[in-house]
DNA sequence: AATTAGCACTCGTTAGATAAGAGTGCTAAC
DNA sequence: GTTAGCACTCTTATCTAACGAGTGCTAATT
């Protein structure tokens, strides 16, 4: 469809307007090394590549700039692979050599080194609570009528919420229900804890403790409410420096967005295995479609609980940032697998 | 000092800058319903009070506008006691009428409603852990070689680091370790848990632990390394709504501090009992001298713990924002004061 | 037949000029 | 002591002209 002279040309308008946010014009097309024919060829074939859609004008008299269905061909088919340069290598492998290790931990230090690297903003989604399975359940009272319940999953991961103890609730009994709980739901997956509470659980437990039901209620308000998203954002303040954000509203709305975690964390659970390109108007939130936003999975035991994304304009570096994300995501799901 | 007319006029013209951030003439402050005197009489009064320095211009012809010596004057002279509407009232108490209570819910809450009832940025300074007592201390096993140690304090808040188990400290003897501590250090103050790890407890535990010295390294690695700063912020994006910083470059170095959970811990740190007000250099840390900062603290057990504060542009509500603190820092103190 | 040089044309950007308007300082009158 | 009046200053908005980067088209060149 494209001539091999259109794809290059493509290519390069692509390649200099990601560096210079720029109008590109067929003379400064004309002059780069791997291009050997002269302006008025190259607005020629301009021309067909506007008419086709993959590159625009921003006035009459502009140099191109490319379209959002350009950077999607870009992407599906001129990307070439990118060899990461050591510093960037060992800069995320270092994170990953720490002593402390813990999920909340490494997805924290994974969010800024990307943001650090990329100048992007980054967003990782933590794992999924409920894909993990149990290690132990706690309750610690703190007063005689209030205490904290710690839910401990066999990836280090831990949950707890505080609460009050009803009055027709005695201590005995929650111990009981407490002891009785972690003898069977031991390495049973979180996400099958409810269930299990209610169903299998509630005849037995009926047996030894008196009120059970408004015992097991309060048990599930304390641990399954509000889950919070477990949502990582580092360089936040990266993307005031793109000069396609230089207008304070763009930022506003996009920060606005950004601060509702429900939000972003239900985007990211929408792209799954592999890596994820939304260009523009690919994203369904209103508020990002001046963006691009780029997100790979990691994995746990074979499954995937989490996600890391970069968030950046339309113009990002699509080739480097696959890279990164693609050895950082590789490395965490290495380095999760190892821990268990 | 400062004739009554001056100080009139000075509070109109910073009462009306405050609300609509422009420049204030003699002809506006001569039309307001208080002010009896001519527009020349005023242009009299505000060449003496810019003297004085109390105002200043923005250009040789332009209305007046507050100095930060103004501000301070009027902070320190002018606030007229502010009368919060019962529908504000209302908002903040509901924020402890929750059931669940915990100190990281109420001050994740109350951040939101400050800066929702303000349009400022709201921070808040959470409990330091190293005031509280600890109430139960935590080692749950995740693998043969992993765990994650967890520390509860008597006000509900969990600390937890995993860590790696190392070959050389057995199982049992980091079993029985736990047992000796939780029986001799309950309800130690958390900032002493060093001290008596170290000193006190060392000869007890060699009679019963081996290679005590090694597992008293490795807990106090997974608990005392890295706190975390405990910061809460609501609302950033508002300070965009502000006309001051509709300057992308402003915004930008504001946030990059922002971003710094230290640096703004220790500001807020630095003020200790009462309401304070930073006016623009009054801050020590650059980025915020086109900023206010108010503070207001909380306290438990008569023990100042925590700050909540407001920032938001020199040209800020200070009376109105004064009174929400003043109710929050204290509807915080006596929540938590319950729970002991 | 493909490529390129040449040229008229478009449009955004910048600089300067002008006019309007808000506000001041000062003087003289009340 | 207060105020009306007026000349003056400075900002802002609007307009115009010149400039330049870049285009599209045509005709010449390879």
């Amino acid at each position: 469809m494209l001539s091999n002279r259109q794809l290059l040309i493509l290519q390069v308008i692509i390649d200099e307007f990601i560096q210079t946010a720029q109008p590109i014009g067929s003379r400064a097309i004309s002059k780069k090394q791997e291009v050997t024919y002269s302006p008025a060829t190259i607005r020629n074939e301009m021309a067909d590549l506007e008419e086709m859609g993959y590159i625009e004008k921003t006035h009459s008299s502009s140099g191109r700039v490319p379209s959002e269905k350009g950077y999607r061909f870009y992407v599906d088919h001129l990307l070439l692979p990118f060899h990461l340069s050591s510093a960037d290598k060992k800069i995320i492998s270092n994170v990953f050599n720490e002593d402390l290790v813990e999920f909340e931990h490494v997805v924290q230090n994974s969010a800024k080194v990307l943001s650090d690297l990329t100048n992007y903003t980054s967003i990782i989604l933590g794992p999924k609570v409920f894909e993990t399975t149990l290690k132990q359940l706690q309750i610690i009272h703190l007063s005689s009528n209030t205490a904290v319940a710690i839910l401990v999953t066999n990836t280090g991961h831990v949950e707890h919420r505080s609460f009050t103890i009803p009055a027709e609730i005695r201590a005995s009994d929650l111990e009981k229900l407490i002891n009785i709980l972690n003898e069977k739901l031991s390495d049973v997956p979180i996400i099958q804890l409810q269930e299990r509470l209610q169903k299998e659980l509630a005849s037995i437990l009926d047996k030894y403790v008196s009120d059970v039901d408004t015992a097991i209620q309060y048990l599930k308000g304390a641990l399954f409410e509000q889950q919070p998203a477990n949502l990582y954002i580092g360089g936040i303040t990266n993307i005031m420096l793109q000069p396609e954000f230089n207008d304070i509203t763009k930022v506003h709305s996009l920060y606005s967005v950004m601060e509702k975690e429900d939000v972003i964390a239900n985007v990211l659970r929408s792209y799954q295995d592999g890596i994820h390109v939304a260009i523009g108007q690919e994203n369904k939130v209103h508020e990002m479609q001046e963006c691009s936003l780029i997100t790979a999975t990691y994995s746990l035991a074979g499954e995937q609980v989490g996600t890391v994304a970069l968030l950046g304009p339309k113009r990002m570096e699509y080739s480097r940032v696959i890279s990164l994300l693609n050895l950082l995501s590789t490395q965490m799901t290495n380095t999760f697998h190892r821990w268990i």
